[in-house]
RNA sequence: GGGCAGGUGGCGGAGCGGUCAAUCGCAGCAGACUGUAAAUCUGCCGCCUCAGGGCUACGGAGGUUCGAAUCCUCCCCUGCCCA
């Protein structure tokens, strides 16, 4: 089976530039992806392209990983509707730091003959001056050309409108990929749907200045049948650095996979074969309750992204949360189990005298003022160590304390904080 | 530079002198149901509060009025059109 075969069932293909199939069967292609630094971390949403690169690597394929150092200082329009604040350079430097480490560990960099390579465009773009990249780049593009992408007509259409700088943004990623083909031989620009105008862009500027065709391959936006954006929970994004998302959340984040989006997601995100995937689609249908498609995908995403050591700890934690009950559980496992859950200290002291509970829901961050804990009581969502809190006026103390050294408070079904007592 | 239309709670979008902490929709939070689901239903959704109320809010600053998100003046910002 070749490449696009297994991308094919895999449904990774949303669209490709002519002639990509007669080429990827014929010889091996060194591909890119480009990733924004515009956060310090990728999310979930990138464990998408992430994961194509991978896979294209183990079919012999040469993988680059482009960090955006540099496009990251301008912003790409791309699938936003408003014009977005620059970011300063210190972040975008740190955030392309952080963003690279995690990349490394999903690709192989020791291959000998495909050995996976790191970029990062801020090494040619900072250099590049203004009037020689107007000659050498812009030439190449009528502005035609440029209001007919999609990303900028809608913006052209809004309120809002959008700036020179952002507007300029496909110019920047048409010549990475010019300098990715000179470099490094790239013929294969690999990015979300989103990326289609940018990547053809490229395509053009390559065909244009070098004579070469190259090609690009846009992956389908990740959605989930909620109609929710993938990667987004209550807690916020679902980020791939386990100090910002733990494991244990990482893991919930999959297991709670709706039916109806399970399948596909074990088709992105995992190396399971066609016919697992398709037994497993099977249980879906026939044993929904049993959530074994769900449990899969929690385990395999877990397991690649934070390691098996992670991922134990985030089943035993889901064991002893949805399982068994708190009321089993010593102080002690309740601290190991929830060592990643957000946790405040209070002193013995201070539960001596007695705390009022909405202040320490407050405190704890579970609310964010006291007249949303004051109702978050009277609505019967809030429990202290599962128990549910009828009083709203009443206070917490230390007979609460599991042990004499915690307590876990909880609202709604699963959005816990933990208490230590000092 | 000129003309026009706008700037209201996370978003969309009402309100156009008092009854407005502000209709409504979305998002969000909680409850019921359940599979730690989906769908559905219910409640909540500025802050503080000794629960009577108090405070801060409708781009910004002034002003008119007993009283302004609502009227006036100036300023700032955005879009569209013209130059």
């Amino acid at each position: 089976m070749g490449l696009l075969a297994e991308f094919s069932w895999r449904e990774l293909v949303y669209d490709t530039t002519e002639g990509l199939a007669e080429v990827l069967d014929r010889e091996p292609m060194t591909a890119y992806v480009g990733f924004d630094p515009t956060a310090a971390s990728l999310h979930v949403g990138s464990l998408l392209p992430i994961m194509s690169l991978a896979r294209l690597q183990r079919f012999g394929h040469t993988p680059i990983a482009l960090v955006g150092g540099g496009t990251g200082l301008i912003g790409d329009p791309s699938g936003k509707s408003a014009e977005r604040p620059l970011q300063t350079v210190e972040q975008v430097e740190q955030n392309a730091q952080g963003i690279r480490a995690q990349l490394e560990k999903f690709l192989e960099f020791e291959r000998g003959m495909n050995a996976a390579r790191m970029a990062n465009n801020v090494d040619w773009l900072r250099p590049i001056g203004f009037l020689d990249f107007l000659r050498d780049v812009g030439k190449h593009f009528t502005v035609n050309a440029m209001l007919a992408k999609e990303s900028v007509k809608r913006r052209l259409g809004a309120e809002e409108g959008i700036s020179f700088t952002e507007f300029s943004y496909q110019l920047l990623q048409a010549y990475d990929y010019v300098v990715l083909h000179d470099r490094y031989r790239c013929n294969l620009q690999m990015g979300g749907s989103d990326q289609w105008g940018n990547i053809t862009a490229g395509c053009d500027l390559v065909r244009k200045i070098r004579g070469t065709r190259v090609h690009g391959l846009v992956l389908p936006l990740v959605m989930n049948s909620a109609g929710t954006k993938f990667g987004k929970t209550e807690a916020g994004t679902v980020w791939l650095d386990p100090a910002l998302t733990s494991p244990f959340r990482f893991y919930q984040f999959w297991l709670n996979t709706d039916d109806r989006d399970v399948v596909r997601y074990l088709k992105y995100f995992t190396w399971l074969d066609a016919d697992t995937v398709a037994a497993l689609a099977q249980q879906v249908e026939q044993l929904p309750a049993g959530r074994e498609a769900q449990r899969t995908l929690a385990r395999e995403v877990t397991a690649l992204v934070h390691g098996v050591v992670a991922l134990q700890i985030a089943e035993k934690a889901s064991a002893l949360l949805f399982g068994s009950s708190l009321a089993n559980a010593t102080g002690e496992e309740i601290l190991t189990v929830f060592d990643d859950v957000p946790s405040i200290e209070v002193t013995r002291d201070r539960l001596e005298v007695g705390v009022l509970i909405v202040e320490l829901i407050a405190l704890a961050g579970l609310a964010a003022s006291k007249s949303e804990a004051t109702r978050l009581i009277t609505q019967g969502g809030l429990y202290i160590n599962d128990q549910r809190v009828v009083e709203e006026r009443g206070r917490v103390t230390v007979a609460h304390a599991i042990d004499g050294r915690v307590i876990v408070l909880r609202k709604g079904q699963r959005d816990r904080r933990i208490v230590r007592v000092i």
